[in-house]
DNA sequence: CGGACAAGCTGA
DNA sequence: CAGCTTGTCCGG
């Protein structure tokens, strides 16, 4: 016999971002925390999920009814502090360890079976914490270490790749493995504490009581921070899950950024090897006639094309921003701001950076003509070009036209095209200087990036089988130099010193304010505790470390209009 | 968020 | 001053 019970209860009207409290009717006596609910709120009917147990009060409404599963009770505290970490209402939070549809039964776990004796992979002896992988090897032997060891373990095993399409094919070759897999498309499985989950970045909100460890993949993707607020990463709450429970994390990359330089970290044996071939072609010396692809492109083109591979060639043309590149029309020198040399760009009849320098008249620094070329043009446009230079059909793959049909043997797309297509000879990057001159801190990273993701296309230099071409006019970068070695020491400690100097993570914290009231009150919040820099993408706030910026912007005044992004 | 209710605005 | 718009409050 229990007495009467009251529980307090999280509506799914985001904007009341507060718990109420709710009778718990008789014939609901077994009603679980984290449960979907139904209730009247306010003269409405509303969705809302069970967060605790509530004081009894005399005038309290009852639960109107049992919708279905909601996250379990053990991941209500993980969500409420991701609510508090990303400043978001805790609802918005729990929507996404929540089904789509609700859910009113739960199948039976299946029991953690040992991996197949057949395989045989390489069961690597990784450490846990942050590996740099070379982006041809293959991870599928740290996965099957990390659910080794921790076989033993209660809880599902959290593996999270940066796309669907990734997380799909690696759940198919860990089924045939005999292992017991959930993909974020099975709540029901998900909730019912499956061996392993593999998803995208959902997977790291996975519905599961208890975490036996964690495998986050390729770390630096940026498809891993969810994009619109809250802007929570599966990262970080993959390591707060395994924190929380005591149990290992394994995260890769190939390039970490600043932040996962902390703490130690380790590296692959033979990285350099498992980086492709790579060809600078550098375009300031070359025939201004050539067109989108110089000459040293287009040999390195018609030899790919001898080959066998069904798609020879990609090439990737990604339009980075919405600016475009100015060159010289006659020595073809890039337009560079002289303070922060940056890409310039057309404002009237001046040129100017993003940063706001003096802007000045058109005319190149080098030569002095004021004669300008736009470079960049879209897809399509490079599309026609490549089809007259190779002499061949061009197929185009971007997100929104993905083309389902067969692939002309050359390719030309933005970075979607890494989602399409597995293999080929030969990437050309045909404006690689988009990458190293864009307007953002990260833009070192995410040329490494691109580069490290076309050779999954062409395979490691030391198999030989294809290459990778970047053509630039900055002959003489480091990002370059590092990618020609496949050696990055010099390169980390360069986005090391980087980071300490604008105190970004792991040196500070930062956060974007977006909406009508944004600059007005994050320019009152700056001070001692927060600096507040007014740029291109909106107002960011900086502090000294995540516990001063949320206290700093985690106040009443803050208008509802602002939306906050904490990096 | 969205209903309730109050205070402000307008018109013949 | 009825009838409508706009603003502010508040939910269990």
């Amino acid at each position: 016999m229990t007495g009467p019970r009251a529980v307090r209860v999280v509506t799914e009207v985001a904007a009341v971002d507060r718990p109420f409290d709710y009778l718990v009717p008789e014939h609901l006596a077994s009603l679980h925390l984290g449960d979907r609910v139904r209730v009247d709120f306010n003269h409405r009917s509303v969705r809302a999920w069970v967060v605790d147990e509530a004081r009894l009060a005399p005038d309290l409404k009852p639960i109107g009814k049992w919708l279905g599963f909601g996250p379990p009770a053990e991941m209500l505290d993980l969500l409420e502090w991701a609510s508090a970490r990303w400043l978001a209402p805790l609802a918005r939070l729990l929507v996404s360890a929540s089904p789509k549809r609700l859910v009113t039964a739960l199948p039976t776990a299946p029991a953690k079976r040992p991996l197949s004796t057949s395989i045989t992979d390489r069961l690597e002896a990784f450490e846990p914490g942050v590996t740099q992988l070379a982006p041809t090897t293959d991870p599928l032997g740290l996965v099957l270490h990390a659910y080794e060891t921790t076989r033993s373990a209660p809880g599902s095993l959290l593996v999270v790749a940066p796309t669907d399409a990734w997380a799909r094919r690696l759940r198919g070759r860990l089924e045939q493995r005999g292992c017991e897999v959930a993909g974020t498309d099975q709540w029901e499985r998900m909730r019912a504490q499956w061996p392993i989950v593999v998803g995208a970045r959902g997977a790291a909100m996975a519905p599961v009581a208890h975490v036996a460890g964690a495998v986050i993949l390729d770390v630096d993707d940026e498809a891993l921070r969810s994009e619109s607020v809250p802007t929570w990463h599966a990262y970080d709450v993959l390591v707060e899950r395994c924190r929380r429970e005591g149990r290992p994390l394994w995260a890769t990359s190939m390039f970490p950024s600043p932040r996962f330089m902390v703490g130690g970290w380790h590296r692959e044996a033979g990285l350099a090897g498992g980086w492709p071939r790579l060809t600078v072609v550098d375009r300031r010396g070359g025939d201004p006639h050539d067109g989108l692809l110089a000459r040293e492109t287009l040999d390195a083109v018609h030899r790919a094309l001898a080959l066998n591979d069904p798609v020879a060639v990609v090439v990737v043309h990604q339009r980075l921003g919405r600016g475009r590149l100015l060159a010289c029309a006659q020595c073809h020198e890039l337009y560079r701001c002289a303070v922060c040399s940056l890409a310039e760009q057309e404002a009237d009849d001046l040129v100017a950076c993003a940063s706001g320098h003096e802007p000045r008249e058109r005319f190149c620094r080098s030569c002095g003509s004021t004669r300008v070329k736009r470079l960049r043009q879209g897809v399509s446009t490079v599309q026609r070009d490549l089809e007259a230079q190779i002499g061949q059909p061009v197929s185009i793959v971007t997100a929104a036209d993905p083309l389902d049909g067969a692939l002309a043997r050359v390719v030309v797309g933005t970075e979607a095209v890494f989602q399409r297509v597995r293999r080929t000879s030969l990437v050309v990057i045909d404006d690689f200087d988009q990458y190293l001159l864009a307007p953002r801190e990260s833009a070192r990273r995410q040329a490494v990036g691109v580069v490290g993701r076309a050779g999954r296309l062409v395979g490691a230099r030391r198999d030989g089988r294809g290459s990778v071409v970047v053509q630039t006019r900055r002959g003489q970068d480091a990002v370059l130099r590092s990618l020609e070695e496949g050696s990055f020491e010099q390169l980390l400690e360069d986005e090391l010193e980087t980071a300490r100097v604008l105190g970004l993570a792991p040196f500070g914290a930062a956060a974007t304010l977006r909406g009508e009231d944004a600059a007005a009150f994050a320019v009152a919040l700056d001070g001692e505790r927060v600096r507040v820099s007014v740029g291109a993408q909106g107002v960011v706030v900086h502090a000294r470390d995540i516990e001063t910026l949320l206290d700093a912007v985690n106040v009443p005044s803050r208008p509802a209009s602002v939306r906050v992004a904490v990096e």
